[in-house]
DNA sequence: AAACCGGGGCT
DNA sequence: AGCCCAGGTTT
């Protein structure tokens, strides 16, 4: 029996009902897609139940402020979605007049819209036969045909791309594509695959040789980098303290912090007073200071370990802008920051 | 082609 | 500690 017949079939007993599942309206589809890239369904569903209450409609999304936006994402990582996705709102209503890309190949040209998630759209609202491959599809695929190129190359992403495409059911590659990918991410899964109940089980090839377990191949990632990162938490007797606005290329774009003291060891003490000497808004000022956490707190990035100190600094007045402690709510800040303030019960 | 970009969960 | 995840953009 074809691929396509064994999927379907599995797909129509298996599939989990899900809210994007529930309609073909290709904003709620984009916003799933994009709420879903790297990101697991029980991570992403609370995120897009709250988008779809607070921006109904692509005309809601385009009219808020970046930062309302940013706010809704915060704790879920990868703030270029938030902002791509923000940016092509304003892009739609404002240049398409609200009419959503209805094809691959212009799907593609919206910002932070990929080969992925241009596919997804065009084939689960418009019926379009173009193949998704996301990190299921390269599993299901590379252990069903026991390929082992690896699948973070150029090499493996254009093979996979085109043995997908070879074999997505023609008739229906909405449910193809959807059914590939829940395939991977509840029975082929990364560990313990589920291979004993597996429809596809006699003509599995890397079942068939016991390399289940060896595929899909990735290429080793560099390693995480460490840094030390010293938060400068101020409070002045009038309750006010300070977040500045992330500027510039690195992590979390746009979102709050406290003001920042980066190094490449730990600070100690004696240090960060030093430091503050120099400091704009402390300069000639009297404080006090005091660590909130003894033990760095490790704070894991894909690419980087943040070793993060709160450093609490109580001074009389604050000479520049202020906010009230009272708003700091109000503010997207990285989860890390999100956490403290959560502990220092602001 | 390689680097960069979060955070949570599992083993 | 290492690996995984419903990828895309920048360099």
């Amino acid at each position: 029996m074809i691929f396509s017949k064994i999927l379907n079939r599995w797909y129509s007993n298996n599939k989990r009902e899900l809210p994007w599942r529930q309609t073909n309206n290709p904003y709620f589809i984009w916003l799933s897609e994009i709420i879903l890239q790297q990101t697991q369904v029980s991570q992403g569903l609370p995120y897009y139940m709250s988008f779809i209450e607070e921006f109904p409609t692509v005309f809601d999304l385009a009219k808020a402020e970046e930062s309302k936006v940013l706010k809704l994402w915060q704790g879920l990582g990868y703030y270029s979605r938030a902002r791509n996705l923000h940016v092509t709102a304003k892009y739609i209503v404002k240049v398409l007049n609200g009419q959503f890309p209805n094809n691959y190949k212009d799907l593609l040209k919206l910002k932070g819209v990929g080969d992925y998630t241009a596919s997804a759209i065009a084939s689960i609202c418009f019926n379009e036969v173009t193949a998704v491959v996301d990190g299921n599809v390269y599993r299901v695929l590379s252990r069903y045909f026991g390929i082992d190129t690896p699948i973070n190359s150029s090499k493996g992403a254009k093979e996979f791309k085109q043995l997908a495409q070879e074999i997505i059911d023609q008739k229906d590659p909405a449910t193809f594509n959807q059914g590939i990918m829940e395939f991977g991410a509840t029975q082929c899964k990364p560990q313990n695959p589920d291979c004993e109940s597996c429809p596809f089980q006699s003509s599995c090839v890397a079942f068939d040789r016991k390399m289940i377990h060896q595929l899909p191949v990735k290429n080793k990632l560099n390693k995480a980098s460490k840094k030390h990162f010293n938060f400068l938490v101020i409070l002045s007797k009038d309750q006010k303290t300070i977040l500045e606005k992330r500027q510039g290329k690195g992590i979390w774009q746009n979102l709050y912090q406290f003001p920042l003291i980066e190094s490449k060891k730990e600070l100690v003490h004696k240090e960060i007073i030093v430091a503050l000497k120099d400091h704009e808004f402390l300069k000639g000022n009297i404080f006090e200071v005091s660590l909130f956490n003894e033990t760095a707190i490790l704070h894991k990035l894909t690419h980087q370990h943040l070793f993060t100190k709160f450093w609490i600094i109580s001074v009389d007045e604050i000479k520049r802008e202020g906010i009230s402690v009272n708003d700091i709510h109000n503010y997207p800040v990285p989860i890390l920051i999100s956490n403290f303030i959560d502990d220092f019960n602001f």
